[in-house]
DNA sequence: TTCCTTGCAAACGATTTGCATTGGA
DNA sequence: TCCAATGCAAATCGTTTGCAAGGAA
């Protein structure tokens, strides 16, 4: 999907919910389409400059994760980074580095998703659980801190 | 293991550190032994009744991480959960529930295991990342918020 | 006695919110 | 025009820390 599609569905979901797609919003969101991996509100405020107000960055996460657009990554203490929905940007998993804490996109081949997939599948079923997405962090040391 | 011979080598894990195995972190080990999922500072506290003060909770999970004795789980926002290391508790993956929040063990079983490994050496030879532990969160909904 | 540990309160960093103002359809 | 969205400052929430008192070796 080309960045300038990817702007055109993003809006059409804010407009479907009756939202705008400001400026601040349009920053935070092509940010994250540049990004190689999930960005923190004050990632994203170090990038704009500090042209952006914080709160500013906060409402917009705010909105972007209500109307689906983004998606919360959990996989990082004391703070919360964002990245494009599922939907947006494609199924992948991520590196972590436990020295400094980057988190980085990785995509996976379709035969490795789909066992996976399988296992996801069989273990949900053993319990009162219902599956809707998994995330595979891969936690280690990144090439700057190895 | 039993609940008495984790009790003795964590015991041992933290006197070899010169450290004392005091009572704030022997409740906060009983309960993570109790539990079926990593569990956060606050979630202790209330387990506890408020008999052990937050301070102590959070200073028992620094000195009990730093040991190597319990693990954060990077998962929900704005709050870190902590379980036993691997080495006490064995490899096992999460549910995560998108609603509440709660965390859950699950076990895996070698043929799936195998399969993850295999999948995070293969990603991970081709990129410069150091893999050493891997998590696989499975999100959907739980039970009760089904 | 010595030094680790605790409890309380103040300090901190990330995030949220009230309110008056601005801006886009 | 009208209401969503913004900016600023104050409030909150989870977490950390300084310091004096308590407790185990």
């Amino acid at each position: 999907m080309t960045s300038k599609s990817l702007h055109g569905e993003i809006e059409n979901r804010l407009v479907e919910h009756e939202l705008r797609y400001t400026s601040a919003r349009k920053s935070v969101v092509a940010a994250l389409i540049t990004s190689d991996g999930p960005l923190s509100a004050s990632e994203l405020h170090d990038e704009f400059g500090g042209s952006v107000p914080l709160s500013s960055i906060y409402r917009s996460l705010v909105v972007l994760e209500e109307t689906g657009i983004l998606a919360p990554h959990l996989g990082t203490k004391g703070l919360t980074r964002y990245e494009l929905a599922e939907w947006l940007r494609g199924h992948h998993h991520h590196f972590v580095c436990i020295d400094c804490g980057a988190v980085e996109d990785v995509a996976v081949d379709d035969t490795h998703e789909r066992s996976v997939d399988a296992m996801v599948n069989e273990i949900s079923s053993r319990v009162a659980f219902t599956p809707i997405n998994h995330a595979l962090e891969i936690e280690g040391r990144c090439a700057r801190c190895a």
